[in-house]
DNA sequence: CCGCGCCTCCCCCGCGCGGGGGATTGAGAA
DNA sequence: TTCTCAATCCCCCGCGCGGGGGAGGCGCGG
């Protein structure tokens, strides 16, 4: 076996700690390393005790869990964060997953499922409560508004607006006048009711008319 | 009690069908009410049957599961539909999720996990294997910003090349001269080794330095 | 047949912008 | 203290681009 897993418990309410704390040590490769009753404190303990992962409260006085997640982040990366929160789950949820954590669950989850979690979590997996995940779903679903009032020979025109390009060299690469790729331009503008190439191109990024590819 | 989960299962082999049949029937609250062995008869089975969950089997002849996903949406969009795969794990699966799916299971899953995750689903909310969560979770926050040379006053700018406003437009919003934020435009096109302020958005974007707002 | 949309090409104008210089202040590191 | 660097401001130049105009050919549907 390998060495149990260090955990650090931030959350204000101490009997909320606590109950952690004694469900997670009957686990024998858990091991809760440490407590802390709000960000900045749970800040200085996560940094000095180096824990594997950090259960941290979304909640809490002084400093709050996306708060602490976001600078824990910067100060160690490879530290696993999971969230804990009530039962609301409103678009906040998006700030914080972008701040990069890992786990994100809630605190009236069954002792089992948070211990499978923290397992999923340290070994380098993601664990999103259901309903989270249902959230996030729908935000990567949402999915082609199909808003294309644009001919073919201007979509084309509009992926090459997204280059670097000049008018000039789209021009040579299409094999037509500077002129011809201007004229386009102008009229997928128009269309689009954007001030310029720069804006028509995010404008369609967003509209998934164009997707980054990278 | 309500009226058990009714369940199709959709899988060309045999043999998972059968033992995916055995496992759910032990749970009183499960009903498996069909079987198909490709993704066109299940399409069939699952519109006469109405079941309210289909276990699909992504590849399978005649027609694939992600097909077969895709038509059910389009026939049935309440109809809850869990995908099973092997253990591979790529870029593909976005395509799948964005069909819309609401469950994505490996087939070495724990059957009292399935049992759960079909719970989940019926429910209204969402499961998705760990390590499926963490790809997509890594699209929301493809992470590890590392490359911030930006400093605070230069992100804030390229927040603003991101919008229409000119660079005059922007120096008036913050209160400087145009030539303070020509500047920064300047040192900020230097530092991402872009040509154009359309470019560096683009990339800032690609990058996640920016989020779109949308 | 005739109109209409699409694609192609052309001209002019003014300004936003990229790129090249440089200067000053203040904070924080060396 | 000295030196670096972020932040502020200034000048000049040339070109890319947005916006305005117009025109001809071609295919398609009424």
């Amino acid at each position: 076996m390998t060495d149990p897993i260090r955990i650090l418990i931030v959350d204000d309410h101490a009997v909320v700690r606590k109950g952690l704390a004694m469900v997670l040590r009957l686990e024998p490769d858990l091991d809760v390393v440490g407590e802390a009753e709000n960000g900045r404190v749970g800040l200085e303990a996560a940094l000095s005790l180096h824990p594997d992962i950090a259960l941290v409260d979304l909640v809490m006085p002084e400093m709050d869990g996306q708060t602490m997640a976001l600078a824990l982040r910067k100060s160690d990366p490879k530290m696993k964060i999971m969230m804990l929160t009530g039962t609301e789950v409103d678009d906040r949820v998006f700030d914080l997953l972008s701040v990069g954590i890992e786990g994100y669950v809630f605190k009236n989850i069954e002792p089992a499922e948070l211990v499978r979690a923290i397992h999923a979590v340290v070994n380098g997996e993601a664990y999103l409560h259901p309903a989270v995940m249902k959230k996030v779903l729908g935000k990567i679903q949402p999915q082609s508004a199909p808003f294309v009032l644009l001919t073919p020979r201007e979509m084309e025109i509009l992926d090459w607006m997204a280059t670097p390009n000049t008018y000039k060299q789209i021009a040579v690469q299409l094999g037509v006048s500077e002129e011809t790729v201007r004229s386009h331009a102008k009229n997928i503008l128009e269309k689009m009711k954007q001030p310029n190439r720069a804006q028509a191109v995010l404008s369609a990024m967003k509209m998934k008319l164009l997707k980054l590819n990278g």
